[in-house]
DNA sequence: GGTTTAATTGTAATAGTATAACAAAACAAT
DNA sequence: ATTGTTTTGTTATACTATTACAATTAAACC
């Protein structure tokens, strides 16, 4: 889950195989710049901003300019090997890697450690079963409002 | 609710009688910033950004730098006037001020138009009492990890 | 193999969001 | 009136993100 201690190097060089087998599947190309943000991402369950991300990168001669890490994790994210945390303006490794899925996010507010709750979804303040003491949620729904429905085009 | 027609003037009036008598109650104090800031917000239930509302507050003598807005929408949102939301980096008026409350934001991501939700929590593909149609959700609960529970100071 | 086409990467420039730090002014409380 | 506190004004800067276009690399086709 990403906040209880678990064999770690195991879970990253499981998730980074998922995400190789995947875009094997599906014919979408693991590349280099691509493959280490998402490495860098897995090395620990904290959600790093991009600037971090792409420090890494620059400091092993993968790119240096922003481009490279926003392209790099919006490909993580929209394949579902990485999400963006809204509320740190941050990105961190998926821990269910595989299959398309809605999570809810339990953020740290000392260490920024993130991870994935199981539904049901927890509430202001539970401690679930991984002692996660949950303080505040945020909950937003994106979609179509009535009258955007009517005047959708596409 | 914010998505649906209703008596627009009223909602206004409303929610700033109920500020105003908030801040009366609790010794805040409601400078004409922080009120115009609100009455900025509530002219529409359209999420603004910090800056959008700084050039209102701006044209109309009211301060032009950013910690003006910035520092007057924080005081909005502290004290449950407004709510922030992450996934714009935009603010929006509270539509049920007065209780404190968590609430599930509705956003139309055509017109930025913000609604908050009843419980129980809308799903994806939802189409809910309001007409709003759910496409996709954020859930963040923000707390404290077990290992920061245990190292925590304050 | 060489050519075409599409996807990815490199780079510069800039847009948008947010805060730190400190001085000045307004307010509240005695 | 003086003191302490809160709020405001201002400068400077930090952090987050995208647009636009050129160069390169990979894939698909003949």
């Amino acid at each position: 889950m990403g906040l209880v201690a678990h064999d770690h190097a195991a879970c990253m060089a499981s998730a980074l195989a998922q995400a190789e087998k995947s875009c094997a599947e599906e014919g979408l190309r693991m590349t280099p710049v691509r493959r280490r943000s998402l490495e860098i991402l897995l090395e620990s369950h904290v959600a790093m901003g991009a600037y971090d991300v792409l420090a890494r990168l620059a400091a092993e001669g993968l790119g240096d300019k922003p481009p490279v890490a926003y392209r790099a994790l919006s490909f993580l994210v929209e394949n579902g090997f990485a999400h963006r945390i809204e509320k740190l303006n941050a990105f961190v490794a998926c821990s269910h890697p595989g299959k398309s899925h809605e999570a809810v996010f339990l953020i740290c507010r000392k260490c920024h450690k993130v991870g994935e709750a199981d539904l049901p979804m927890p509430m202001i303040g539970d401690v679930g079963p991984d002692g996660f003491r949950v303080e505040r949620m945020v909950i937003e729904a994106e979609g179509l409002c009535p009258d955007c429905q009517r005047t959708e085009a596409a």
